[in-house]
DNA sequence: CCCAAGATTGACGTTTACGTAAGCGTTGAC
DNA sequence: GTCAACGCTTACGTAAACGTCAATCTTGGG
């Protein structure tokens, strides 16, 4: 169990892929792409304890929305300098740009949720006008909801 | 000036372009694609004001994310039936799932912000430590200030 | 010895919404 | 007459992040 701490620890590919969710396709592409970098036994790919850092990393990235030549330049400034400093303070500024960017984003969410629910609102005003039995109901929502919750959709169904 | 208003009013491609601030080569896109069929007369597009409807409704739907295809679908059941009421529940239903959708994006996004924060704020106490001076200054703050005080703010900001 | 499983390297396919010419016709201004 | 401004069609290019073969290799099992 602790061994994935222990340093000479090696993973396959698909170790990683399983411990992560991706797949093999992926990481050959993030090495392509030059982001990842395993050693190889004969040809297959060997991955150090670091490499997996990495791909944490990668993968943290893609989660905040940073594309992967970005991740890129990340990964190489952790890599080109030593003492940590002058880097540290750039992948802060691009943190801090992403989360400028990011909170754009939510904005023009809103304001399309805005549009939508206005939209949706005369819809519902002319429908109910017209033909207000195909008013969709609370009841929809509910299976919607439902059918957001996986699995437990079972145990109701079986009874 | 109400010429606008009038049935009879045509738009040439490079007026509705202006109008909207699109490109030619978008509305022979969408023409392409199914969701514009403007009249000839010869060989050029004479939009009519019904074709000018459409095109607003066909970037209503893309400034709230929708793809042209689910674009077109809507707009086809406008145009199939001429009552009305069974496709504006479907567009009722459409609208509603974008909307969920999203919300969703919108909570991804806001986890993004969380890791991103929580990463800045690593890095900047860091930076403190080994590094004072690198460290970006009060101006560079204030978006992320605002942010945060994003909701509760006005009563601080009252004093 | 033979077969299936899993790895590897190309290399092309996919999707979306256009951008960007290339080549050609028409019209109005000068 | 000729140049610029538009308009048209056809068709290839783009970006991102892989998916999906195809062909080859190795290795453990039976």
């Amino acid at each position: 169990m602790a061994d994935l701490r222990r340093p000479e620890r090696t993973f396959t590919i698909r170790q990683l892929c399983n411990e992560f969710k991706a797949t093999p396709r992926a990481l050959r592409f993030y090495e392509d792409k030059g982001l990842l970098n395993p050693a190889r036994e004969g040809l297959n790919r060997v991955y150090s304890h670091k490499d997996r850092v990495r791909l944490q990393l990668i993968l943290r990235g893609k989660r905040v929305g940073l594309s992967l030549s970005e991740i890129r330049e990340l990964l190489d400034l952790y890599d080109e300098n030593d003492e940590g400093a002058a880097q540290m303070a750039r992948s802060l500024k691009k943190f801090r740009e992403r989360a400028n960017a990011l909170e754009q984003q939510r904005e023009d969410i809103d304001n399309a949720l805005i549009e939508l629910r206005e939209a949706c609102n005369r819809l519902e005003k002319r429908l109910a006008e017209i033909r207000p039995d195909l008013l969709p109901r609370a009841a929809d929502y509910e299976q919607v909801l439902r059918a957001r919750l996986d699995g437990h959709a079972e145990a109701m169904l079986g009874k």
